[in-house]
DNA sequence: GAAATATGTCAATATGGCTGACGTAAATTT
DNA sequence: AAATTTACGTCAGCCATATTGACATATTTC
């Protein structure tokens, strides 16, 4: 006689008492894509702790090092301009790039042509800031190409490049290019 | 006569009265990875926001959307594991893992050996719900490779594995293998 | 039997997003 | 010149997701 009891198998959970839950995976046999999926998830994952041991010190978090980064990265940048960037609403930047100008990292000119602008600027400390924080990253990556050849190298920055939105392709590559 | 009042120049800030800021921007010619860098970041942040639509019909954010996937790639998996993916704390975990049984997309099941374990299967619904998640990000993904070529497909897939620390690369060879 | 392990839970706190409403100054349009 | 639009800021409240720290429970291991 089979036993009655309802013995827990974990390779046959449906021998349990309520409706039957999966033990079959989601593979790539159904879904090949999920391989690079998740590559990106865990590639970002890491990427994005490198600075957070610099952004302690300072009291700082990722948002004010994506603010820190974009206002070095483009000098003069216009608010409405980061916002498109980071894809977040102004009021979640007001407060962080409040905190940056208070602390002097980051500092607002009006525009000089347009004076409703107020024109972004990293002051010393801030390019210092953004040149600690990158400073990790800069050596992860340098050294993931390091271990590829040339075409591998074009195959990665191609794909990033194609996984961006259509509409924003163009922006990235003119943000990028310099 | 020169102008004698303090006209703005977005060329040159440091003509205005205070402490200079910085007008040159960060370049690659200082840090040859920063297109990189800023690729992965427009990458993933187009990437990630693929399932939204679908989970707010839900009422989920994205952290659950990742509890879901991972089960649904790794059926059985134990809490400790997933939380070593996700690299958040079991507090973190709690609340969203909760709603997720709740609703009834996790299952629990004590393990089989182990019965301190309480080891998580996607239900039918969850099942159903990481597969409408996938789906928009697989397309994606897919549109990207097919405009690349074998050699790049490569060096894009091994770039992302090498962006992931070391020491936890053999764990996602392993988790993406399947 | 004691210790270690796997997990859960309670509580407080921080961060970083959001919506909506309203205000102001400057530029543009009519 | 008045009206409208634009660029930006701010106040207020809310929500999602993360944190640390302490403690509880069941189970396994030594």
């Amino acid at each position: 006689m089979a036993d009655v009891n309802f013995v827990a198998d974990a390779s046959d959970p449906e021998a349990s008492s309520s409706a039957p839950p999966i033990a079959e995976p989601l593979t790539r046999e159904a879904i090949p894509e999920v391989a690079l999926i998740e590559l990106l998830f865990f590639a970002y994952r890491d990427f994005v702790s490198d600075p957070d041991a610099v952004l302690e010190d300072f009291g700082f978090g990722r948002a004010h090092h994506r603010v820190v980064h974009f206002v070095n990265r483009n000098p003069g940048i216009r608010v409405a301009d980061l916002l498109d960037i980071l894809k977040i609403t102004k009021q979640s930047l007001g407060r962080v790039l409040k905190e940056l100008v208070d602390t002097g990292f980051v500092e607002q000119r009006p525009g000089p042509v347009d004076r409703r602008q107020r024109l972004l600027y990293p002051t010393q400390k801030g390019r210092a800031l953004a040149e600690r924080l990158i400073e990790p990253q800069a050596r992860r990556i340098a050294a993931a190409l390091d271990a590829l050849d040339p075409k591998e190298r074009a195959g990665a920055e191609h794909f990033l490049r194609l996984v961006v939105d259509p509409a924003d392709r163009d922006a990235v590559a003119r943000l990028t290019a310099r």
